[in-house]
DNA sequence: CTGTTAGCGCTTTCAC
DNA sequence: GTGAAAGCGCTAACAG
């Protein structure tokens, strides 16, 4: 006869006070912090939920304090690996502060009414946005719901939603830094047709800091889609292009694996001798020697942390006024940019 | 005045009720599929929450039926892609289906009993473990409290938890037939140095076939661990060995990568001509031009499907004995073991 | 500090 | 087909 023996069903916490022999709020109390009980009875009533093997049911008790310490993490493009790092962190920092991650896939067009639904069925504590289109409707409905909401490097009209960035513009100005220092000064441009938010402030940043310094980009590569085989597309692109560049920003790592790949592939031209690359992210994969590609580093860590800092005081304070953080970017410098 | 101009607070169904003119119960009913509702009750109800913005809380409702639609995810090395690749469609598939994932990233030796906890307090509908430790705890409290429990790939003793499968003895098998129709006589295999049980059983079955065909594996490099750079690690000492090798069979495709990147790097043994490699998994990457990879295809969006098939049909006869499904694989020849 | 009471939002008998 | 009433497991007031 172990101490888990209760080979059944769900053990409540009327059960415990029995065996405990105190009331079923003695036994919440005892679970609830800075609760105000008796170290005694405390010890009474844990000593029988262990044997009980008893866990407060967080279903039953959100139902009365309202919180499900249930998060919902929205999110897309998993392939990028820069993306399911992001998500990654996210997932685990929320663990660490006990709140749980309820993880929103979506993908492309997908109905946002469907995923309001979710959130609001669960009673979520709140929300989380990394993926690239995050309908603006969801945001509406979760601000007049009153669900906290954190926006991931998106631009937002809605004052009232908390927001955490990367400085993009910092990232596109090292980027034109570096290659100019680097001795570049035909630069190009890859991107994505329709780039999100953060990549099209990059880019922005970039080509304005190219003219102050006295260089020009020479020209733009767009693939239709941010991913490994869109970089490979610019890279063609690039190969085939009239202009002369010796210097090229890619708007991040992920594109920028698939356009290094290319261009070692077809053998044309050698990086960093004849163009130098730089992207941004500096997700694990830039540091592999086949890459050795500067890179402006985002670190997902920091950047979860601070999600859920943001989440966690307004969580608290519904009341205060959206909050905008900008994290810090740094350059990692590698070989592609080498003299 | 827009229909959703309840700029407030949560609706309950007693205000639908209200307005539908009904019954709390007729506006449960009509959220119920198959309840005993009159067409024209439905639609008053229906008209009426749509107006107020009514939402069934699933968390009030798990408290009645017993059923949270939350399904938790225990997974780890998300720095995998193969592994991130099977949340992902494990987290679409269960959306899907109506169920809610609830991500659990656990790393390393952690604490089973705060795993358990948490699923435990959230009343989940099931649990998907993908992880590499499972710890048997967790499998145990999950079984005789009744938890639907599904392992991805795992060993497992506990006869009462349903599993699903990759064919690994085949994946070792197709490895060595393959290297061998490739001419291969000196094969070696790259793995780790505490392989999980589905990397452990594809070496054996690699091995095992390998001898039926009368020929030797004549080393095996072990790194740390299953990642990128074990794949470099093991490439490294591949090129230091004595014994010549000219087939390869990498348990992964992510230690693959490694390998062959490290291979390309030091340009001492080129592949295909002087070796041939084969691996398991067949990511995207896998199929990358640079790596040309010949690969044993575990498809993670049939895994996905199965996985939740499995855990529904527990979840709607607890009783039946537990399942054991295993997927089939299939060969993708690549440049990697081309003559 | 402790027990009693009420009620969170929902579903489900049970009569009608 | 419908409503009244009971109760899921829990916590928050309120007395004591």
């Amino acid at each position: 006869m172990s101490d888990k023996d209760n080979n059944n069903k769900k053990v409540t916490s009327v059960e415990v006070a029995r065996l405990a022999g105190v009331s079923r709020s003695a036994v919440s109390r005892s679970f609830t912090p800075n609760a105000s009980v008796s170290q005694e009875t405390r010890e009474k009533v844990m000593q029988a939920a262990q044997a009980l093997g008893y866990r407060v049911n967080k279903l039953a008790s959100s139902l009365i304090n309202n919180r499900s310490d249930l998060v919902g993490i929205i999110a897309s493009n998993m392939d990028n690996p820069f993306r399911s790092r992001q998500v990654e962190y996210l997932a685990k920092t929320l663990l660490a502060n006990n709140l749980r991650p309820i993880l929103l896939l979506v993908e492309g067009e997908e109905d946002p009414s469907r995923i309001i639904g979710m959130l609001l069925e669960y009673n979520v504590s709140g929300v989380i946005v990394t993926s690239d289109t995050p309908p603006q409707s969801i945001c509406e409905e979760c601000v007049t719901l009153g669900v906290p909401m954190v926006l991931v490097n998106k631009d937002q009209t809605d004052a009232r939603v908390d927001r955490v960035l990367l400085d993009n513009p910092r990232s596109g100005r090292i980027a034109a830094e570096t290659l100019f220092a680097s001795g570049c000064r035909r630069l190009a441009v890859v991107t994505t047709l329709k780039p999100s938010y953060s990549l099209h402030v990059r880019v922005g940043a970039f080509t304005e800091r190219c003219r102050s310094l006295g260089i020009e980009t020479v020209a733009r590569f767009s693939a239709s889609e941010q991913s490994y085989d869109g970089g490979r597309y610019a890279a063609d692109c690039l190969m085939a292009a009239p202009e002369q560049t010796d210097g090229v920003f890619c708007v991040s790592d992920y594109m920028a694996m698939g356009f290094l790949d290319q261009l070692r592939l077809k053998q044309q031209i050698a990086v960093p001798q004849r163009l130098k690359v730089i992207s941004c992210d500096d997700i694990p994969q830039a540091g592999w020697p086949v890459y050795d590609l500067s890179s402006i580093r985002q670190d997902p860590e920091q950047l979860a942390e601070m999600v859920v800092k943001v989440l966690l005081e307004r969580i608290h304070n519904p009341e205060i006024p959206a909050a905008v953080k900008v994290l810090d970017v740094s350059l990692t410098e590698r070989n592609s940019t080498a003299n």
